[in-house]
DNA sequence: GTCTATATCTTGATAGAC
DNA sequence: GTCTATCAAGATATAGAC
């Protein structure tokens, strides 16, 4: 994107214009991050701005208010998810004729693929978060709406086109919704102090850990405040 | 509890006195439901002071900031459910020795129980959801560190004192994040409307459904706004 | 122990120029 | 397409009376 002229100030110095739709890109991003790391309240406009280097009222401007930025940043991560789960079905089940009529083995293997690659989304660090804060914000009638709707349109997934069994489905959000919470809980960080982090997180994210580690240590790092 | 007088004006209207320890948890409980509902970032001191019938200057008096609120929230959150599932481990262990030598059937036993008497704690709705949004908040310094601890508390208490291997604190912790989970979503409302909602609340609650479906139209049907 | 009044800061959103 | 200036509302915290 835009070069090193950002690296200094925060704000668009030259107030270089872009095409509208990548802006928003640029926003969405910006703004996935910043909710996933303090919510939806805990997060302000002006954050996303800085983030996106552009000034806040141009944040507003462009999405309207802020409780529909977070709504589009949540379709967003769902999207994201969805394809990369897609994409990982795609790939396990080239010649599996009926979705519904499937062994064992197959769904094991696809759940432990599916799970890797839930694993891997974590180089965003804001997809997963802003989808998590997103269902805790069930209490917003718009915000949990959106949630409510994504969140079974995930249990449709793994249910219809993985194919799993309703209890397979539950397992498997379960150990996202840990996953998650490690994450929010920043517990990474606390890998070296503590035994019993270092237990519980080897033992979730088991061949993968060096991936979480490592995105944390530079995802937090760069944090600005 | 000072009766009927409070039910038109939400304000404590004549300022009864009562001792300060009583109105400190008064407080906490009131404090534990918006929280839970809102979380920190979400919720008001002001919010929190209607609840609880008295003015909002005397919240803060009484804990100092919002973020100590929180904080003592969560400390009271913890502690009850630790209380809670060290007389589940006792009434179920009444005369093992080494609770690091168990066998299966014991911790199977003594994991559905403690599953079970997890899912009453919904009764009261703040626990677990002030809970689940101070895991979520791991970001703030002060609130982070103690949503750390005692996370990590509730992991060496399943796995010391209740003698689970890490594995299968792993995965009575992941069944927990997704019950929470479920409920800040307010799943419970789709139950009717959605097929899928019915399906995996089916099956991630099973006995104890009635209960959660119970409480969960009486606790939102309350609230304030 | 508890309230009223209020200072002060933050923040989402609007207006309007370039 | 993007910014500067600014308003209005809301929220935490303090002061001080009763």
């Amino acid at each position: 994107m835009s070069s090193v002229s950002e690296s200094f100030s925060a704000q668009n110095p030259s107030a270089e214009r872009i095409p509208a739709a990548e802006r928003r890109e640029q926003i969405l991003a910006a703004a996935s991050q910043v909710f996933g790391a303090r919510g939806y309240a805990g997060a302000t406009t002006d954050q996303v701005a800085q983030a996106a280097g552009i000034s806040q009222p141009y944040v507003v401007r462009m999405f309207g208010t802020k409780e529909n930025l977070f709504i589009e940043v949540i379709e967003r991560s769902l999207s994201r998810l969805m394809t990369v789960f897609r994409g990982e079905i795609a790939k396990t089940d080239p010649q599996a004729a009926d979705p519904a009529d499937t062994d064992p083995a197959y769904t094991d293997l696809l759940s432990a693929r599916l799970g890797r690659a839930y694993i891997d989304l974590i180089e965003d660090r804001g997809i997963l978060l802003s989808l998590m804060h997103g269902f805790l914000t069930g209490h917003d009638p718009a915000i949990g709406a959106a949630a409510r709707t994504g969140f079974l349109d995930i249990y449709r997934l793994l249910r219809d086109e993985a194919g799993f069994e309703p209890d397979q489905v539950r397992e498997f959000l379960a150990d996202g919704m840990l996953f998650n919470t490690l994450l929010a809980l920043r517990l990474p960080d606390a890998y070296d102090n503590d035994e019993a982090a270092r237990e519980l997180m080897d033992c979730t994210f088991r061949t993968k850990l060096d991936l979480v580690l490592g995105a944390s240590a530079a995802h937090w790092s760069e944090e600005t405040a």
